[in-house]
DNA sequence: GTAATATAACTAATAAGATTAGCTTTGTCA
DNA sequence: TGACAAAGCTAATCTTATTAGTTATATTAC
C-alpha cells in the first residue's frame, strides 16, 4: 500500500510517550514526533486526528496503564496495605511518566468518550474495591477514594514540579501522610 | 515617550489573568492579549520577556496573590478551625482563579528567582504557623504542610478538570477529606 | 520656548508549528 | 494484469512568537 509499511497508531502513541517522558511537554510537536516514527508530518494525519486526537490517545493510553498497573499491584491483597500499595503504585507510575501524566491532564475530555471515560472508571473502580475490603461502602467510601486519589496525586504532581523545597525528604513526606490519611478514616 | 501612554507591565499581567481565567489556558496568546491591552504584540516585549517572561510574571502574581488571601483568611484565628479555613480559602482561590493556577504550575521555576521562591515560601509559611498553632514542629510540621497542601491542591485540580465523576457533591467529598486528613494528624 | 533624548509604540520580516489539499506510489484483490 | 485504496509525499496556508529597525512623542535640559 504506502511507501513504507509499519506504521500505525500504536507505533506513533508509543514514540510520542517516549518523547513526552523524555523531553518534556513542551517538546511534543508533531515535527519531533514524525520525525521520530521516519515520516513528515502530514502522515501522522492518517493515523491520528492531529494534535488533539493525539493528545485524546495520550490520555486513553495513560489511563488504561496506570489502571492495569494498580489491578495488578493489589491481586491477592486487602486491607490497610492493599491501600498503601495502591497508593505507592499510584505515584511511582506518575514519577516514572511525568509528562505523559501531566499532558493526559491536558487533554480534551468530551462526555462522549467512552473508551476514556470507561479507563478513568477502572481506576477508580479497583481504589473503591480495596477500600471496600476495608469494611467502608457507599458515599463514604467514595470520598474516601476521591480523598487518596487528590493526596497522591496533588503530592506527586507538586514533587514533579519541584513544588516542594529540597530540606525534606520526600519519600518520608509521602509515606507519613498516607498513613496519616488512612488512620484518619479508620477512627 | 509613546504614541499612547498608559501601558505597563501591571496592566499586562492583569488582561492576562482575566483572559486565563476566563477562556483558558488554552487562548493566552499574545497575539489576543495584545488586542486586549490596545496594541500590536511587539509592543508587549517593552514591557515583559515575551511569553516566558508573561508566565513568570503570572506565577508570581498567583503565588503572592493566594499568600495574601491565605494570609488574611488566618488572622485571629488558630487550631484546627484554622486549618479547616485555611484549605477551604486554597480550594476557593483555586476554584476563582482556575486558568492562573493551572498556568502557574507549567510555567518555568528557575532557582535563582528569589522573588517567586519567596513567595511561594510565604504560602508554605502560614501553614505552617496555623499547623504550629495545633502544637506540631520541626519535620512533623512541615510533612502536614504537605500533606494538606497536596491534597487541596489534588482535589481541586481534579475537581477542576472533571477528574471525578458527577455523582456525588464534591462540596461534600471535600470536607469529609480534609477532616479525614486534620483527624489524622491530631491521633 | 525649543531642542535633545529616551521610551514605547509601530511595521516588516522570519521561523516554527499545525493543518489541508492534492498528488504519487504501491500492496492487494478481482 | 489492471483497478483500487491506503498511506506516504510536496506544497501551501494560517497562526503564533519573536527580532530588527523605524517613528512618534513626553520629558528634560538649556
Amino acid at each position: 500500500m504506502p511507501r513504507k509499511t509499519g506504521l500505525n497508531r500504536e507505533t506513533i502513541v508509543e514514540a510520542a510517550v517516549e518523547l513526552v517522558n523524555r523531553e518534556g511537554v513542551g517538546a511534543l510537536t508533531l515535527h519531533r514526533l514524525a520525525a521520530h516514527v521516519g515520516v513528515r508530518p502530514p502522515s501522522l494525519y492518517n493515523h491520528i486526528h492531529g494534535m488533539p486526537g493525539l493528545l485524546r490517545e495520550l490520555a486513553l493510553f495513560n489511563a488504561r496503564q496506570l489502571a492495569e498497573q494498580m489491578g495488578r499491584a493489589v491481586i491477592g491483597q486487602s486491607g490497610a496495605p492493599a491501600l498503601e500499595k495502591l497508593a505507592n503504585v499510584y505515584r511511582a507510575y506518575i514519577k516514572a511518566n511525568p509528562g505523559l501524566y501531566w499532558i493526559s491532564l491536558s487533554a480534551p475530555q468530551p462526555e462522549d468518550d467512552i473508551e476514556l471515560i470507561e479507563a478513568q472508571q477502572d481506576i477508580i473502580q479497583i481504589a473503591l474495591l480495596v477500600i471496600e475490603s476495608l469494611g467502608y461502602q457507599g458515599e463514604q467510601a467514595l470520598h474516601i477514594v476521591r480523598g487518596l486519589q487528590s493526596l497522591v496525586h496533588g503530592f506527586t504532581t507538586l514533587e514533579n514540579l519541584g513544588g516542594f523545597g529540597l530540606e525534606l525528604d520526600c519519600e518520608v513526606s509521602f509515606q507519613y501522610i498516607v498513613s496519616t490519611f488512612i488512620r484518619g478514616i479508620s477512627h
